[in-house]
RNA sequence: GGAGAGGUGGCCGAGUGGUUGAAGGCGCACGCUUGGAAAGCGUGUGUGCCAGCAAUGGUACCGCAGGUUCGAAUCCUGUUCUCUCCGCCA
């Protein structure tokens, strides 16, 4: 959430930003109710401090009786302040939970995703001498691919993966541990970004996949509720990224400043209901309840959260790149960069099987908009205890990604050219 | 699932219902001492909210949430987490 000083200074301007971002809210009524808070918080401590002088003149032990009544006067008084105290700042939290990050200021004023400005595009569309299938053609020829008996299992948008493309996932998913915990990759793509940030590895995690309700709420990532899993008779949800239950892992925490930053890279597999998306993407893999993910996340300090969100995006280029996909850099407009951003980025990777480009990986940034919430801060070297900024971006989210190396290194007989970084993982093959 | 023990400040660890924000120690910071360092000595060292330019003042916080009381870290209830034993189990 915003720190609701910077909302009193700034009213305006954050009614503006929570209207270009589409969230309907009232900054106004969110004031009257802090200043109602505030007004009641007041008489609270006024009369705490009333009662806690009469209990000190009574520390000896022999109540006098006249100071008793006097006590008792207060504690009934109290209890009603309280008791709308309570109420007042229910409600306040509940309105200031509702208040978008602001967005930062590169970021452009779209009303609908169309709005979302295409930065670049990289790398050479794949020409073949031949009509490219979609991938679930080809994972139907290779039986890679069974939705059917999911489907007789789990429901629809589930799969069973089988065979080469299980061993396809499990050397993409060396690919990335081993490049982003490598210090000389890091550098190198710093370096041809043309980016100032610490050479620090990640540290690869597999995660919970489950989170209690309070902190998936404090990461703002609870919400659609619809989209959740809810796992019935416990406080828990199971996560629809790695970045909730990475973003969440230093609660209530404080960092030495030289502890920064701290990357993490989880490897999870990721839930989500897909609430309305019925007949949508129902073809192959795309959209699926249950998908296997690379997630890259990170903390540090405000001054190198912005530089951090860009190496991420950085990052995803060159494990695009790298595997010889074509694809595009979306920056998301305001109404699509989600609540809880400053900045967002999408990547968009080339599908000839379907002829377009599609949304393979996001990149957020959150800047303290997460940390206000679970507490999450950094001694600085100064002594300036801050909260810490945080980002998260997609390494590859493995069924889509599969889906781009199908598709995009398919050979006429249904096989598959194993991109020259993969081979190493997969025993040295050049064909799957 | 059954039985028991316990959650106190950056860490360890005291704490009889009444100046307890909380003894003591460690760590850390600054100062003294020293040629320099160690040791020693001294001082300081939590966070949120409200008010204030500030110094500072008020208030809250001893896992979390309620309750009892004039007054709760201390008593009661619930809950959560950790540990030990039993059971079950990949």
């Amino acid at each position: 959430m915003l720190d609701i000083r910077y909302i009193r200074e700034n009213a305006s301007k954050v009614q503006e930003n929570a209207k270009r971002k589409g969230y309907d809210v009232s900054i106004d009524e969110l004031l009257g109710w802090d200043k109602t808070k505030r007004q009641l918080q007041q008489l609270a401590d006024e009369l705490r401090e009333k009662r806690n002088v009469i209990s000190s003149q009574m520390k000896g032990g022999k109540p006098a009786d006249d100071l008793v009544a006097e006590g008792k006067a207060i504690k009934e008084q109290l209890s009603e302040v309280e008791t709308n105290l309570k109420e007042a700042d229910e409600t306040f939290v509940r309105l200031l939970k509702l208040v978008p990050n602001m967005a930062a200021s590169d970021v452009p004023v779209g009303a609908t995703e169309d709005e979302n400005v295409v930065a670049k595009t990289v790398g050479e569309k794949p020409q073949f001498t031949f009509a490219p299938r979609n991938h679930y053609e080809i994972a139907e020829q290779r039986e890679w691919i069974d939705k059917e008996r999911a489907a007789k299992v789990a429901g629809s948008r589930f799969a069973y993966i089988k065979g080469d493309l299980v061993k396809l996932q499990l050397a993409v998913v060396q690919f990335v541990i081993n490049s982003l915990s490598d210090e000389d990759t890091l550098a190198k793509i710093a370096k041809d970004a043309n980016l100032d940030v610490a050479i620090k590895p990640f540290t690869p995690i597999l995660p919970p996949l489950m989170i209690r309700t309070e902190l998936y709420d404090a990461m703002d990532r609870l919400e659609p509720r619809d989209d959740r899993y809810k796992l019935e008779g416990d406080d828990l949800w199971l996560q629809g990224s790695a970045e909730h239950v990475l973003g969440s892992m230093h609660a209530d925490e404080i960092f030495d400043e030289k502890q920064l930053p701290l990357r993490y890279l989880g490897y999870a597999t990721s839930f989500r209901r897909e609430a309305g998306t019925y007949g949508k993407d129902m073809e192959g893999i795309l959209r699926m309840h249950q998908f296997d993910k690379l997630e890259m996340e990170s903390f540090t300090t405000g001054d190198d959260g912005a530089k951090e969100h860009l190496f991420f995006v950085a990052i995803q280029e060159y494990l695009l790149s790298t595997l010889g996909l074509s694809y595009q850099v979306i920056q998301k407009c305001t109404v699509d960069i989600g609540k809880p951003n400053a900045r967002g980025i999408d990547m968009e990777t080339w599908l000839p099987g379907q002829d377009k480009y599609r949304e393979t990986h996001t990149a957020d940034y959150m800047t303290d908009y997460q940390s206000r919430r679970l507490k999450t801060r950094v001694r600085r070297d100064s002594g300036a205890l801050e909260l810490v900024h945080t980002n998260d971006a997609t390494a590859f989210a493995l069924g889509r990604i599969m889906i781009a190396i199908i598709e995009n290194n398919q050979q006429e007989d249904g096989t598959i050219a194993v991109p020259a970084v993969l081979q190493p993982y997969l025993g040295g093959k050049t064909t799957l």
